[in-house]
DNA sequence: CCAGCACATTGATGGTTGTCAATGTATGGT
DNA sequence: ACCATACATTGACAACCATCAATGTGCTGG
């Protein structure tokens, strides 16, 4: 049962673990190849895009896109599927929710 | 004038320099004590907040609160205002309108 | 003018990050 | 079995970052 003094979520400051959480969804995007290497995907839909069809556009080396990916997989933005040689990746449902939570007060 | 050609702006990829600006945005916002540092500030309101009521609760030194404090008006996340010996800070207003646009699609 | 408070800046340090060349691993075709 | 392709991992390096102690700056009261 709720404490009769409990106070709505939302008035009550960030606890420590709840921000480092979103930290690491905020510095999944703080890098500029990441969030247009997000966006790419993100503009793929559901089906997913190539990764070989991403390290052209970003003008990076196919390791770096690889490590680029991890992290944004780690954060849990994206997903991968394997398709025979290839993988596809695509946008994780619902992945942004607590960081547009954040944002929206 | 546009040309016939041109294709809406949300469907068209992230160019390199918003792709800078979103991504400083969000690096501002990549780090736990800042995140809770922010929260505070935001939490008080227009009026604004004390810097001198923020080095306890985080737990951090006083130049530490002041490097993130510096980080955030850069980014042009918060804003000071001079009282005597105090400054008060506060979020600025619409300074989270990109990054919301960019993570609501 | 001096003492004290609020806050910023400097300098140092250990840790993290973005990047690529080189190499490793898995999958599929022949 | 072999080779080519797609992708990951490793190792190295320079750049950046979070943190604090020490010091500097600006304001106020006496």
């Amino acid at each position: 049962m709720a404490s009769a003094k409990s106070i709505p979520l939302t008035k009550r400051p960030l606890t420590d673990s709840s921000a480092e959480e979103l930290a690491i969804g905020f510095a999944a995007l703080a890098d500029p190849v990441r969030l247009r290497l997000f966006d790419l995907v993100w503009r793929a839909g559901s089906n997913g895009v190539c990764s070989c069809d991403l390290v052209e556009p970003l003008e990076r080396s196919q390791p770096t896109i690889s490590h680029h990916l991890k992290v944004l997989r780690e954060a849990g933005l994206v997903e991968s599927r394997r398709e025979g040689t290839w993988l596809w990746y695509s946008v994780v449902p619902d992945a942004l929710r607590s960081a547009q939570a954040f944002l929206s007060r």
